[in-house]
DNA sequence: AAATAGTACTTTGCAATGCAAGGTATTAGA
DNA sequence: TCTAATACCTTGCATTGCAAAGTACTATTT
């Protein structure tokens, strides 16, 4: 299945509360999207470099620690984007299916 | 902007009715996607190599003839296919916005 | 009829996205 | 101390979309 607007689906579970990778992955899982490690580790390390994400090192009981990632200032606005894109496309298939 | 799913929207517009690249960009352009012939016409080879799309010359009054394109009957099995894929994101979306 | 402008189709090269596959490091538990 | 599990990371590839430049045909103007 063709995902297109990962990213978009990905802060948006973010932008809920801090998660770590596996997380991110369950969330989708139960939103029926199938999306893998090799996916992930270097689209959060883009938007990480970006500056829309920030990370905290977290300890964890049954293994290594993780890294829980969360919205910065300017990803909060990154995502308002990325809602209107949506919506725009949303818009324009509405559009074309008539 | 990533469109995603362009495949989708071009496969509608020339479900509706026999088209030419004009006529596609014209269309899309109505319902706020801007689309360069760049994009398009790999595009339509592609489907038209894969047997989605098959396409007739057609003389013009003003200018050199074009390709009108239509959907083969793989084409328009592909394209429910695309309907499905797209309300499975679109259901994800809404899950994971609440 | 020759030159020009306009329309239509095509190709090439690049950047971004997503995946598969394999690799490294830390921790818990036998 | 060894093994299994968890977590993070990297490399290489296929696909998608765009910019830019190129080719070919038609109509119009001179």
């Amino acid at each position: 299945m063709r995902k297109g607007y990962l990213e978009y689906c990905i802060l948006l579970i973010i932008n809920r509360k801090p998660v770590y990778v596996s997380d991110i992955i369950n969330e989708l899982k139960e939103a029926r999207m199938i999306v893998v490690e090799g996916t992930l580790y270097p689209l959060l390390s883009r938007l990480k470099n970006n500056g829309i994400l920030s990370y905290q090192w977290q300890e964890s009981a049954s293994g290594p620690p993780r890294k829980y990632y969360e919205l910065t200032e300017k990803g909060r606005a990154f995502l308002a984007e990325l809602e209107n894109g949506w919506e725009e496309l949303r818009a324009a298939v509405e559009h074309l299916k008539r």
